[in-house]
DNA sequence: GCCATACTATGGTGATCACCATAGAAGGGC
DNA sequence: GCCCTTCTATGGTGATCACCATAGTATGGC
């Protein structure tokens, strides 16, 4: 086969060699990591890379557009897990907004102790810089925090919200998850995800809900 | 005066020149202003001694712990406008707090509109970026947020809340705040405060508020 | 065995970082 | 008029920044 694409002078590696190392995927996750905890702009190429394991010098093979391909590699990362941990919380809670809502910043209070409250929000740390991204990055962290909405959204209407009730219901839901995890990494204490998850829950309590 | 204090050997300068220039405040009015757009770590100091107009050479004679004293400064007066517009507020809606978290939520969205959307909020930019602060800034970040949340704990006294009540609701309230900006700076619309306001207005009105 | 591809390894680029040493100018106290 | 203090001005420190040029190794197709 490989005689067949080589002809065709458009795609040269078409085939795929077997993987050899998981560099390009420890930096990934290194990369990450360190964002969330210290911000874009705070975290060096050059701790990535150390703290990576990985081979120094091969980072430009991996991404050749530098920082800010390995930026965007991490937040895609962080968003499809967030999301994949909102849809698992969904389907627990089918129907039950109050429930859900608990589960939510039970969840999260949780990642922030077990990180010893060292981790931020990918796209709240990176939102915090936006004159420091380019505008492929820009659009991906907004569309991080669209698209977690949507799923949170898609769940209130499950629970009989009408569509604008549920959408800034989502809102103000996220909004109020970001602001949690700035104070509780101050604080070093998730006493502010308790007071929120009341907060946000009495809300959907009252008689006229619907 | 002068000759009388000029005696006492312990103080030195206590008389004060008369302030030639205002250098000094302008470098602490840009810094705030840079590091809320773009973060401590990404505003250089070339850029914030640039900006301010005030002579280059002499900063390190205002600020002879140079960049991190200058942040510590910064926030001081960040924080202690900060408490202002959150008393005044609380003297215009005393005894009321549905109105009381209304009013900070419009006066907050209209300070984001005011700025285009370019303004975060200086704590919550220096609280993700931890591990770049020394412990005494990290110190009063924190403290920031304790007694901003302290304001408007005490409104919520004021409107007979119990006093855990009224400190949860107040943790809440600013952790709102905070998410609130970190969505309207990406989203480039006041929107999120607005479905905030609703959230946290309707858990004071039900028949059992207290 | 040969070659193309996948990946590693080294060393250095200019730019910018926070910080500082040193010296000069301005102005009131005496 | 001299001195002390306040403030300005210049130029440069070593370190680190993101980025890259170049060469070497490993592996599979043929």
């Amino acid at each position: 086969m490989a005689i067949a694409i080589a002809a065709s002078s458009e795609v040269c590696y078409v085939w795929r060699m077997p993987r050899k190392t998981d560099a390009r995927a420890n930096a990934i996750a290194t990369a990450q990591r360190l964002f969330r905890i210290q911000g874009y702009t705070a975290t060096g190429l050059t701790q990535i890379i150390a703290e990576s394991g990985a081979p120094k010098g091969s980072f430009y093979f991996h991404f050749p557009r530098g920082k800010a391909q390995l930026a965007e590699e991490a937040i895609d990362h962080y968003v499809a897990s967030r999301i994949a941990v909102l849809r698992n919380i969904s389907a627990d809670t089918a129907g039950d907004a109050r429930k859900f809502i608990r589960q939510i910043f039970r969840t999260f209070a949780a990642e922030m102790v077990a990180s010893d409250f060292q981790y931020g929000c990918l796209m709240q740390n990176l939102a915090n810089e936006l004159p420091a991204l380019d505008a492929e990055l820009t659009k991906r962290v907004a569309r991080g925090f669209v698209d977690s909405t949507e799923v949170i959204a898609q769940h209130f209407r499950g629970c009989g919200f009408s569509p604008a009730h549920a959408s800034s219901a989502a809102s103000a839901l996220v909004a109020a998850l970001e602001g949690a995890r700035t104070i509780a990494r101050l604080e070093r204490a998730p006493s502010v995800f308790k007071a929120l998850a009341e907060v946000s829950v009495q809300r959907c309590s009252p008689p006229e809900q619907g």
